[in-house]
DNA sequence: TCAAAAATTGAAATCGCTTTGAATATGGCT
DNA sequence: AGCCATATTCAAAGCGATTTCAATTTTTGA
């Protein structure tokens, strides 16, 4: 079912054909219900292909994906915000997974010279991301998850990462903790620095001395995160709360404590970031987890929305968010310990 | 940079250069290695989507995601399994989410009639799959990432549920559980009925009754499967031995164990699939986990190889795999109490 | 009623590639 | 040298849409 045989169907041009399903105004009313009646019946979509060629649009959105070391069940949530929004206006997600740094770029080289994207979206920068610059040369628009720092105008929504570790480093300064663990992500990612300054904006606030050896930097896995703190846990004096990365950084955290034989909420406190999966819900653990908030599907669909504002023509200088970060306090994060 | 300017820039036509970039063997060696280099030089790679509509190959595989509610993490992991093969053929992944079944199908139908994408994966199948049925009558080649009960021929891969669930609840047998819980996943889905149909056959082999109140099916969260466990262990005689349909679910698991102050590995066992994420892994856990393995990653590499042997031209009907699940036994599956 | 303006439709060019069928070079043999 | 087979190259026709520019019809107003 191409447009030639809908037309000839039903004794029009191409053009007029054309111009009916794609709500042009010289069109005659009766005319276009006349098409639009025909070609829902007979099913006639365009050709994607045929399409982008001719209207120079891709019609489709890229994002690159390094292994599923970093991204694993972010990335599920952040796309299906992305994808809903996306399907309303017909634009395609393309993602391609790479598995090393080199492999990255020379991906996002391909997506651009072969033209199969008008614009991509950028996860986890670093502070001097070279993937960013990359696109900026090649001069292909895209919408930054984070920050970077570069001299040139970038598009991005962010959280307040900074702001919301300094809240919750606070609040358990607040209730006497002296020796805060910080599990951090991947050392150079901006959201890891960022979170470091707020930690250790609000112990310099209350003068409480900073240790390195309770901050740890890794992936967000369970995993990573239980063997650094039983070693933490070893130190003395211990730590008395957590700050976790994620929830997936808490359970990891979680399960040390338990072993340590300590009691979260009690013995030890943890605060742990939220990127609300729905099925990991603060709410529902043993007990509550108090967190920092900020829905990572929202920004996905937010993202989205920035992506056709950037595409539709708005100044990249005038693409700017940072998102709030919620404190929710829940259970597991209690006044210190006695000794 | 197109073919034209490319050609023109050598010389040549853009027959000549077509050609001598896609390996046709009526062009003199000398003349290819010309072009190649100076292509790679000057940057040139076809664009997209002319190329697509010259070929009629839409180069792209596609994917439907239902909200991220039961896909989650198994996605990404399966995703950059596929992803690896693919960019190697420089197909794209094309990924649409959808809220609704309803939106479902009609994603589908879409993909179809823009022919967007030259094949499908289809994933966790219902017995009686309408989608599968759906793609079928659309006559859009895929590969199922699961089986289904249709009456015409389906491409797909699969592992061996209903082995893994048997051998994995015959153990617990052989350790003298009589008790067994099964969390499975969402009644309907073909996965969970193999399982189900496991477990039955091993209780039946050993004369064990089968009760209901011990079978629990739902998403693999570890929210539900924390309230799952939990009431299932205030039954009476309470169950000693859990099976968890996944990571997720053992984690929740856990947590109810723990909670009732009782200890995995000696009051309670538990025996966990294992899709193998990177980051969540059963021998670093606390106990180390006794599990059902096989690796998502790697069915979503194999199901790209299928694809491209199925876009090859290979038939439906030899395209078949069965995978088996290993049962690794670590340290939270132990000999049933004694009362 | 009729010319001019407005509304509606259509023919053909275009997007950037592949591929068919024809044209030109090159080489081998007698 | 001359002829035929073979090796190379090219011009032009698609692929299926959009869009420019021209043609036709309808409406308007004096």
């Amino acid at each position: 079912m191409r447009l030639k045989d809908l037309a000839e169907h039903l004794g029009l041009s191409q053009t007029t054909v054309s111009r009916a399903l794609n709500g042009y105004p010289e069109v005659k009313e009766a005319t276009r219900l006349r098409v639009a009646e025909a070609a829902s019946e007979m099913g006639y979509r365009p050709n994607a292909s045929a399409l982008r060629l001719a209207t120079g649009r891709a019609g489709a959105v890229g994002m690159v994906l390094r292994g599923a070391d970093e991204l694993g069940p972010h990335m599920s949530e952040f796309l299906s915000g992305l994808g809903g929004r996306m399907a309303t206006q017909d634009i395609d997600i393309v993602v391609t997974t790479v598995a090393s740094q080199q492999e990255e770029l020379a991906a996002y080289r391909r997506l651009a010279a072969s033209q199969r994207v008008d614009a991509m979206i950028l996860h986890s920068p670093t502070l001097n991301d070279e993937r960013a610059e990359l696109l900026m040369d090649l001069n292909i628009p895209f919408v930054l998850h984070g920050r970077t720092n570069s001299t040139r105008a970038v598009a991005w929504l962010d959280i307040d990462n900074t702001g919301g570790l300094e809240r919750a480093t606070s609040h358990l300064l607040d209730l006497g903790h002296r020796r805060i663990a910080l599990l951090n992500g991947v050392k150079g990612r901006t959201f890891a620095e960022h979170r470091e300054l707020g930690y250790m904006a609000a112990l310099s606030a209350r003068g409480v001395s900073f240790d390195p050896a309770l901050v740890g930097n890794s992936a967000f896995t369970d995993e990573v995160a239980f063997r650094m703190a039983q070693s933490m846990l070893e130190l003395r004096p211990r730590p008395t709360a957590f700050l976790a990365g994620s929830m997936m950084t808490a359970l990891g955290v979680f399960r040390a404590i338990r072993q340590a034989g300590l009691e979260l909420g009690t013995d030890v406190s943890m605060i742990a970031h939220d990127d609300v999966f729905p099925y990991l819900n603060a709410d529902n653990m043993y007990p509550t987890m108090s967190t920092t908030r900020s829905s990572i599907r929202q920004a996905g669909a937010r993202i989205a929305e920035l992506l056709l504002q950037l595409l539709g023509g708005k100044p990249v200088s005038e693409i700017h968010e940072l998102w709030p970060v919620e404190l929710v306090l829940r259970e597991s994060s209690g006044p210190a310990p006695l000794f």
